[in-house]
RNA sequence: CGGUGAGUGGCGCAGCUUGGUAGCGCACUUGGUUUGGGUCCAAGGGGUCGUAGGUUCAAAUCCUAUCUCACCGACCA
């Protein structure tokens, strides 16, 4: 490709409201343009990476027997109906009318569609395993569009959707894929990890995200520092942090007069966070008479709640959802700041952590009263103990092998094991061996194919622009002639260059415009072309051209005899 | 959904307080100059000042409504 007949669009100066580098790399390397909030135009150079991308990903996934089929952005109600999730799904689910008045949704997974189609497609247990794929545009309805293309409305997603007779067929299928998708991260270089992870709206038992790490990351990843145990924090089990065993002190009632907050009635009781709990009332499962009532959930006073664990828990209504304050104080007789787990007549469920502190501090039921002495055999009539808060850096790994440390990452991939949610709620079944009508159990896969761009960018450019990895870069060489348009004897080499790279299928960008040479370097740097050829008359005296590494900086002579031999094989 | 802020040529911004009919930088066009890291000089093209209404002799500027966009928050007992 010739610059001078190309759309490079490449900008000097960052757009005010592109906060994360990839988001400002891909406005000033020309890949994307915004349209409006969370979608975007992707210019020809973002183009080819996203292709690139979703190419890689194609070749993987038909090597890992999965087959390509195509389903359509606009999806029936009725669909959505038929699994529930037209109720289930929030406004996230873009929904539509057509000229009819019939209700549509702009699909932003296709469980539905999928499942739908298998069942018409597929009758016989010969006929399984399946995994069908597909590279489709999905539309979520993003409370907060951010990031660019990290987290737009409309993107790219390769989706699979593999259905099979048992569990262990599906574990087959869901261990290809996890092989699959690691070989597709490989492949496109990427620092990521596989983490255990909560399977969110979508339903199922067994998850693993892959997260490409990076502090611009919207995901906590739990690591161990002596395992491959990585979780999403979200999942991420907190074992109990038991605290020494002490002579048990008397049940005292202190005033704590306008003491709220864990901070401030330890401060005032002088006592450390460790030795006190605090107790959060949460909506609980709401009754065939439409009552909904309250539900305790005790934590340490320096931990966190993980409300995804919080529901999880039969008595925790769903969604998750803080009782108001003044629900609390009409049936609990005081403020926030004073509940505790002693006599409180509605169910208490305790963290691990929170259920092992001797002598501890809670608020006493009591507006501007606190209890010190607390023992939970002695006094607390009945609780549950349950997994409820936050892992934290520093924890022990909930494999037992080291500490866990924290850090940051971007979700690229997501596999599950969906089990028969859709398949029982739609119908999709075969007849098996023996004739039998047999459900069938679901997995599905999903990767996001344009927010791998962005994070990949996140993960490689520096001060000058991009620093794309061969595998997915726009172009794999530039060429930067000096002054063309002043020296036949460049222009010559230069064309030849271009010519003979082409005729080699290397994708080459040549920069033919009569520009300045720093123009040219910046440009060239800035959308990340890996390899760079500059021709320039100095050179030329020695039958020699400039050959850089955008990646390592790595600059050498090359002989024009074996360039083109050089580039082939790089 | 709540809070805050912003909408002025393609991009980044000034002008608004104290109304008088729009300006700067980048980009673009033309000519010249320069040529191994975003040259310099000159001339030019391009804007219903988000939209609608109001006040006024006069509105980018004041008032009202509305739309859009961005950032923050939605862990607090």
């Amino acid at each position: 490709m010739r610059t001078s007949q190309y759309l490079l669009s490449t900008q000097k100066e960052t757009p005010a409201d592109a906060e994360v580098i990839s988001h400002q790399l891909m406005l000033r390397s020309g890949m994307i343009r915004k349209v409006a909030s969370g979608l975007y135009n992707y210019l020809p150079t973002g183009l080819r990476v996203l292709n690139k991308v979703a190419n890689i990903v194609r070749e993987e996934m038909n090597r890992a027997g999965a087959i390509e089929i195509l389903m359509p952005v606009v999806q029936p109600a009725d669909l959505w109906e038929e699994s529930g999730r037209w109720e289930e799904y929030g406004p996230e689910l873009l929904r539509i009318k057509d000229r009819h008045h019939r209700d549509f949704v702009l699909g932003p997974t296709h469980e539905e569609v999928v499942t739908a189609l298998v069942r018409n497609e597929v009758s016989s247990y010969k006929q399984l395993p399946l995994n069908v794929y597909q590279i489709q545009t999905k539309f979520r309805d993003e409370v907060r569009p951010r990031f660019g293309i990290m987290r737009g409305r409309e993107f790219t997603m390769k989706d699979a959707y593999s259905f099979h007779l048992s569990q262990e067929c599906l574990q087959t299928t869901y261990d290809k894929m996890y092989a699959a998708y690691c070989r597709i991260f490989e492949r496109i270089g990427l620092d990521f990890r596989p983490v255990i992870a909560d399977t969110g709206s979508i339903g199922g038992s067994a998850s693993h995200e892959f997260h490409v790490l990076a502090d611009s990351g919207e995901d906590d990843i739990a690591f161990s520092n002596a395992s491959d145990y990585a979780a999403n924090v979200e999942m991420a089990e907190a074992l109990a942090i038991t605290q020494p065993a002490e002579a048990e002190a008397e049940l005292t009632k202190v005033a704590t007069p306008e003491q709220r907050t864990i901070s401030d009635v330890s401060t005032f009781l002088n006592i450390p966070v460790e030795k006190t709990v605090k107790t959060l009332i949460v909506y609980g499962v709401t009754d065939e008479d439409g009552n909904t009532p309250l539900v305790a959930l005790v934590l340490r006073g320096d931990h966190t709640l993980n409300e995804i664990k919080a529901e999880k828990h039969p008595l925790v209504g769903t969604p998750f959802a803080m009782a108001d304050e003044t629900v609390v104080e009409a049936q609990l007789g005081c403020n926030f700041g004073s509940i505790g787990p002693v006599g409180l007549a509605i169910p208490v469920i305790a963290d691990r952590s929170a259920a092992t502190i001797p002598n501890f501090v809670c608020g006493a039921n009591e507006n501007d009263v606190h209890l010190t002495g607390v023992n939970w055999s002695r006094d607390v009539s009945e609780f549950t103990e349950f997994d409820l808060r936050n892992v934290e850096a520093g924890d022990k790994s909930p494999d037992g092998q080291g500490t866990l440390e924290i850090k940051r990452g971007i979700e690229v991939g997501h596999i599950f094991q969906l089990g028969d949610k859709y398949s029982k709620a739609m119908n999709c079944g075969v007849l098996s061996e023996t004739g039998k009508h047999e459900t069938l159990t679901m997995g599905c896969y999903g990767i996001g194919v344009s927010r791998i761009m962005a994070a990949t960018i996140e993960q490689n450019h520096d001060k000058y622009g991009i620093k794309w990895p061969d595998a997915i870069a726009p172009f794999k060489v530039a060429i930067i002639p000096m002054n063309m348009h002043k020296s036949h004897r460049i222009k010559e080499v230069a064309e030849q260059l271009y010519d003979d790279l082409l005729a080699q299928g290397v994708e080459v960008l040549f920069d033919d415009r009569k520009e300045r040479p720093g123009v040219m370097f910046n440009d060239m740097e800035l959308v990340g072309v890996p390899h760079a050829i500059v021709i320039g008359e100095r050179n030329l005296d020695n039958n020699e051209v400039e050959y850089k590494n955008r990646r390592t900086g790595e600059k050498s002579m090359l002989s024009i005899d074996n360039l083109v031999d050089f580039l082939t094989s790089l």
